[in-house]
DNA sequence: CTAGGGATACCA
DNA sequence: TGGTATCCCTAG
């Protein structure tokens, strides 16, 4: 069985790397983490989204979700003042940033739609007060959200401003303050603190440093003869790390400020394989001779250098050909991502458009994250989905919810304004059927079972939306057979839309609007089993030669039933269309 | 995730 | 109106 807190380890330590992050979400995807995510995890996924974006050189919306999400976790010990000032100077930066993009996009109602939801979350933001962040960037940010209000205009300039350098800039320091706040992965310092302790009971107290610059504080207490205890303490830049070592199970005490981590570390040669069945087996026969339950998979020291050891070297080797590999039948997306970006970039839409960002909104019993994005229907890099798939697990109170596809603007604006409306949208946006029952039982669960080649579709995800809302025909009384499917159904396509009627050409998607709390409390029974009766169907599109021809040639290459893999594989080609359209497809050319 | 049956849209 | 293509749903 795997040690989910070992994962959680690898996971820290994989994000950490300046690993591509298709790779690095593949990795975190395989790895079974445990739930709730450790709080440094969870701050090292929303670390590196920040890092992602910033390396793709585009703030946006997806930014300020992250940093909104950053800004719900609670201030460690560790949690520096400039830490929160960077925080908050960042978050207005993009905010700002965002501002001016929704502002010169045509869509007007999005922008002020946007704005209102801003103002309402900074508002909340700052009756958080100093403790959580510095207030002065925000109280800025407030003012001149409320001039845009007012206003209706973006002023200060800001349309002639570069706000997205300046957010770029902005985000990169608060990445370093809060890099240096963080810390080494915990691997990196559990292995410094082993490779310069030994593993032998009965060492002396040391004093060390895992990484200059960083203050690491080393103790040991050593067991007396025949005693089988021995216990190392860590300190980094305020958070604690106790490392505790008996014959068989040594144990790790992680403590930030009010949070509190134990997990255990099997150290014995024998049953160090079963909690590191993770790592690759040559790995844990170096693991084994050195007795060592901690592999450093970090920087060399002077006096543990595994990157030196052939077997390292061989398994490095294993993977750098496997992601040649890997790379020759699959296409990365992310030029592609950083490609259509640039382009919605220049065309000063909306923003973000783009951009692949699912968004998981879930919440937490009691935490609050106001401002969320998530649009479908193109591609991204996996960092994006390393958080929208895991349990980030903070709030929504907010939500701007975008589908549909790379063309339209801000399709779709929901306002969750209560936070005890949790429960209404937990584990009720982005899962198929069979996983919203899942999360119903595990909220803060919610994996997606592919990564990167899990492209976002639109057509699920409104039905998950749809869940949401009640509409959805699955949700709560299910059908005992195909042949109960109920003659009073109603389906509807696209471009019609059932809940407001328009002039607009939008995709109906773009007006599917989660209801409020209000509303939902005063439907009556009789409409909400009505609403679930309705049935989303999408527009019915034709099967181009194309995409005929692709599909036999990538049958004959791959073979039938991988339909998941060749769509991954295709997914420009066959945009649109989900892993059982091909298969359906197969089927249909097939028979004749 | 895939297979297969059924529902529905489209077209001649 | 019937055949076909596409989409949806469910079981395993």
């Amino acid at each position: 069985m795997p040690n989910t807190h070992t994962a959680a380890w690898v996971a820290e330590f994989v994000l950490r790397q300046p690993v591509e992050d298709w790779l690095a979400n593949e990795i975190f995807l395989a790895l079974p983490l445990p739930s709730p995510l450790p709080f440094r995890l969870r701050r090292t996924i929303l670390l590196r989204r920040l890092t992602s974006d910033l390396s793709r050189g585009s703030p946006s919306l997806h930014t300020l979700h992250s940093l909104d999400l950053l800004l719900d976790d609670p201030p460690t010990s560790s949690s520096s003042s400039s830490s929160a000032e960077s925080m908050a100077v960042a978050y207005r930066a993009v905010a700002l940033h965002c501002i001016s993009l929704s502002f010169s996009a045509s869509n007007y109602d999005a922008f002020t739609t946007f704005v209102d939801l801003l103002r309402s979350r900074v508002a909340d933001l700052e009756l958080a007060g100093p403790a959580v962040l510095a207030a002065e960037p925000l109280k800025k940010l407030r003012m001149e959200i409320d001039a845009a209000v007012e206003s209706g205009i973006v002023s200060g300039g800001l349309l002639e401003r570069d706000t997205s350098n300046e957010a770029l800039d902005a985000i990169r320091v608060y990445l370093k303050a809060a890099m240096e706040e963080l810390g080494p992965p915990f691997l990196e310092l559990a292995a410094e603190i082993v490779a310069r302790n030994g593993i032998e009971l009965g060492e002396p107290c040391s004093e060390t440093s895992a990484k200059s610059g960083d203050k690491v504080k080393v103790s040991g207490v050593a067991g007396g003869v025949g005693e089988r205890t021995s216990s190392v303490s860590v300190a980094v830049n305020g958070e604690v790390v106790h490392l505790e070592k008996n014959k068989q199970i040594s144990s790790a005490v992680v403590d930030h400020g009010g949070n509190r981590e134990t997990v255990l570390l099997e150290t014995n040669p024998e049953t160090s394989s079963t909690s590191c069945d993770t790592l690759d087996k040559d790995m844990e026969n170096e693991i084994a001779r050195k007795q060592n339950a901690v592999v450093h998979l970090g920087k060399p020291t002077d006096k543990f250098d595994p990157m030196s050891a052939p077997e390292v070297e061989k398994v490095a080797n294993a993977l750098k050909s496997s992601c040649v590999d890997l790379h020759k039948v699959v296409v990365d997306p992310l030029p592609d991502a950083v490609m259509k970006a640039t382009e919605v970039l220049k065309n000063r839409s909306f923003g973000m458009t783009n951009d692949v960002e699912e968004l998981e909104i879930q919440r937490q019993v009691g935490a609050s994250g106001p401002v969320s994005a998530a649009k479908n229907g193109s591609k991204d890099n996996g960092a994006d989905e390393i958080v929208e798939q895991s349990k980030v697990g903070a709030s929504g109170q907010v939500s701007a919810v975008k589908t549909g596809s790379k063309d339209n603007g801000v399709d779709e604006i929901v306002e969750q304004s209560k936070k005890n409306d949790a429960l209404d949208v937990d584990g009720s946006m982005q899962q198929r059927k069979d996983d919203a029952v899942q999360s119903n039982r595990e909220p803060s669960v919610e994996k997606q079972s592919d990564g990167i080649d899990n492209r976002v579709q639109a057509a699920p995800t409104i039905h998950a939306e749809m869940k949401g809302t009640g509409i959805s025909n699955t949700d709560g009384v299910q059908k005992r057979s195909l042949m109960d499917r109920n003659p009073t159904a109603h389906t509807f396509e696209w471009g019609e839309d059932p809940i407001e009627s328009s002039s607009d050409k939008s995709p109906a998607a773009e007006k599917i609007t989660l209801p409020s709390p209000k509303r939902k409390k005063t439907c009556s029974p009789l409409t909400i089993m009505e609403n679930k009766k309705l049935v989303i169907r999408r527009k019915r599109k034709r099967w181009s030669s194309l995409e005929e021809e692709t599909l036999r040639k990538a049958v004959r290459k791959h073979g039938v039933g991988n339909w998941k893999f060749i769509l991954s594989c295709f997914s420009k080609i066959f945009e649109d269309r989900t892993e059982v359209d091909l298969k359906d497809k197969w089927r249909n050319m097939t028979r004749h």
